[in-house]
DNA sequence: CATCGTATAGTTTTT
DNA sequence: CTATACGATG
């Protein structure tokens, strides 16, 4: 406790009423949750089986447990839930899961397995997708996180293109339903409504769950928000933390306004800010504060810092992108070699992934280090998706999409007329694909020889399932693998042998962390299905990003990725318009949350920041002309060094710029 | 079923 | 420009 601030303790010890924490960037708020953590069962005999703490993240709340851990240890901690909302979900669903009439193994669909859902639904009714499957995709999300369903959604539609997406919705849900499957916005919207529905099942999670903690609360969406709620019910035992200012999820359907909510909420709600900033320099938070200045504030907020003024902001101008890639690159190069740090200290921050294409290939040419975070994820990969497919097939059989996509791969001779008309004598059946392989009535339908392979394939498949039933699930799951010799079928289909091993080592790294979360069982009932569940939201694969984590490399994030984060030394790129306050984002006059997002960016900085623009860009292959930022005139002019090629001088001048640093940016840029 | 060619689109993305 | 996805063709 005596290592925290008065601030942060009030905050810390205010735990028999609603408390919003105002924590802004670098406050020490992962400090407040895990020290009140341990303050409430240390010092108020609290149990840990009666305190929840949710966050968005399986990092955050990764290290959240973590610095818990080291905190209170011992059995009072026992029971203590550190999870993210999804997790919390699906931990419920899972234990109430007859109630909402779902079958003990579901399975859960990501973005992209809900997105070819939608896909084929469109083109089974209208015979085209018309490139509609996105738009419809987002509008069913939005409408999920709203807390809408289909029966609403239809009642409210806006319009005939609004009708037809509320249409989609409703067989969308129906045909989750079918293959006994959920997808993310379930995780939290099927809790709600369970809730709403069962007075007596919420009641048991409150009486479960007293005190309750929330992390970045200005990025929850209205359905969280119900779930918050309705578990604190009238108690009012919460502490929530938050930033309004690094609010830059609203596109995702996050509600900021959930902050100021509370106060409506709870008229007795106590109000807790910290500005003291544990991260940057004075000049840095200077910087940020300035910037941020120009949005419109329900809470007031300066933040302030006693670690010294700092080094000057440089404002780097390149000729292109090009010389903003080679420029960072080197000068990261050179002030390494010159000790100011290691590379893993230097993070380049850009708005798009596109911009961390050149990157790569500038840092691949210095030899220098590197690590993209982001990007394509491992859940992504084919290889992942193969493995996970059979995976969700195999704990549950109704999930056509798991059905369809693995049982030609690798090939067994199951083509498209096969699988259409086993489609539809499921569809008029009403049974899922794989139960319809064993019917008689297919031999109808279908010539032997394909009736054959199918039925091949479904016993093979039943062997698997009773081997993974009868206790060696492991050693099912890779006796599996080997025997539909993926590892073969991987060789066939990579560009080369090397992509192919390391596609393989994916696999099994896919099937470590799944024996692992096994043998760890530190949760109430472990067991393949609730394994399979949480790797679908990438909660059990910890370990590989651990071994990136302690080697020496430049750090390459998007802004958005960046947030939470922090590094001795940022560059952010491309800070222009039509990139930094993005060109959709100035069309759309939403340019509050881009200011957000440079705002997240300079706070990321420790001891500097550099901020580069180029002159000109190539684009989609074709020369443009850009336009510095706007956001770089609301930095303090005084707290700038602006450097760049010799054109620049001009404009700096203009600014009201020195010349000597001009000159010095000339210099340089030879 | 695989391969090649053409068409098309091209922010951010915690789960 | 470039990656991807889909369609036609062998």
């Amino acid at each position: 406790m005596s290592k925290l601030n008065p601030r942060q303790q009030e905050a810390v010890k205010y735990i028999d009423g609603p408390l919003l924490v105002l924590a802004g960037a670098g406050s020490g708020k992962t400090s407040v949750i895990t020290r009140k953590i341990a303050y409430m069962i240390e010092e108020c005999g609290t149990k840990g089986r009666n305190i929840a703490a949710l966050t968005f993240t399986n990092k955050a709340a990764r290290e959240m447990k973590e610095r818990v851990s080291q905190l209170v240890s011992g059995p009072a901690a026992r029971g203590l839930i550190v999870s993210t909302f999804h997790n919390l979900g699906l931990r419920i669903i899972r234990k109430e899961h007859q109630c909402l009439g779902y079958k003990s193994g579901f399975s859960i669909f990501d973005a992209q397995d809900a997105q070819a859902l939608i896909k084929d639904l469109l083109i089974q009714e209208h015979g085209e997708d018309n490139d509609q499957a996105d738009h419809i995709q987002h509008r069913i999300s939005n409408w999920k996180n709203d807390m809408v369903n289909p029966e609403q959604a239809i009642a409210q539609a806006d319009g005939p293109a609004d009708m037809l997406c509320a249409q989609a919705y409703l067989r969308y849900q129906r045909a989750l339903k079918a293959y006994n499957a959920l997808d993310f916005d379930d995780l939290i919207l099927l809790p709600v409504q369970m809730f709403q529905q069962f007075p007596e099942v919420l009641q048991r999670w409150q009486r479960r769950i007293h005190y309750l903690l929330v992390d970045e609360y200005q990025d929850t969406n209205i359905s969280q928000y119900l779930l918050v709620q309705m578990l604190i019910g009238d108690r009012g035992k919460l502490t929530v933390v938050g930033d309004d200012d690094q609010s830059i999820y609203a596109w995702r359907g996050a509600r900021p306004e959930n902050l100021a909510q509370l106060q409506d909420d709870y008229p007795n709600l106590k109000l807790v800010k910290l500005e003291q900033n544990y991260r940057s320099t004075a000049r840095i938070l200077k910087a940020a504060n300035h910037v941020i200045d120009h949005n419109p504030h329900v809470f007031e907020k300066a933040l302030w810092s006693e670690l010294g003024y700092g080094d000057p902001i440089r404002v780097i101008r390149c000729r292109n992108e090009e010389a903003e890639c080679e420029r960072v690159v080197t000068e990261i190069l050179d002030r390494r070699v010159r000790g100011h740090g290691q590379y893993a200290d230097f993070a380049v921050l850009y708005r798009g992934n596109f911009q961390a294409r050149l990157l790569e290939l500038k840092f691949q040419v210095h030899n220098v280090p590197y690590k993209i975070s982001g990007g394509t994820s491992f859940f992504a990969r084919n290889e992942i998706k193969d493995i996970m497919a059979y995976l969700r097939l195999l704990i549950n059989r109704d999930d056509d999409n798991a059905f369809l996509r693995i049982v030609n791969v690798p090939r067994r001779k199951i083509g498209a007329s096969t699988l259409e008309g086993l489609g539809t004598y499921a569809t008029e059946r009403g049974i899922s694909m794989f139960d319809a392989c064993d019917e008689m009535g297919i031999e109808q339908s279908l010539p032997e020889a394909s009736v054959k392979r199918l039925r091949q394939f479904s016993a093979w498949m039943n062997r698997v399932t009773q081997r993974c039933d009868s206790g060696e699930g492991m050693a099912a799951i890779r006796e599996m693998v080997s025997d539909i010799d993926y590892e073969a079928w991987l060789h066939q289909n990579s560009s080369s042998s090397a992509v192919a091993e390391r596609r393989m080592a994916n696999v099994f790294t896919l099937i470590d962390s799944l024996q692992s979360t096994l043998e760890k069982a530190d949760d109430d009932e472990d067991n393949i299905q609730a394994a399979v569940a949480k790797l679908v939201l990438r909660d059990l694969m910890d370990r590989q990003e651990e071994d990136d984590e302690s080697m020496d490399q430049v750090q390459l994030m998007t802004l958005h990725a960046s947030k939470g984060l922090e590094f001795p030394h940022v560059y952010v790129i491309g800070v222009e318009e039509e990139i930094l306050p993005h060109r959709v984002s100035i069309e759309e006059d939403n340019i509050e949350e881009e200011r957000r997002l440079c705002y997240v960016g300079i706070t990321r900085a420790k001891q500097t920041l550099a901020l580069t623009y180029c002159g000109k860009r190539k684009q989609y292959g074709e020369l443009i002309d850009c336009a510095p930022s706007r956001f770089l005139d609301e930095l303090p002019y005084d707290d700038l060094v602006w450097e760049g090629e010799e054109k620049d001088l001009e404009l700096n001048q203009q600014r009201g710029q020195d010349t000597l640093s001009g000159l010095k940016g000339l210099f340089d840029s030879f």
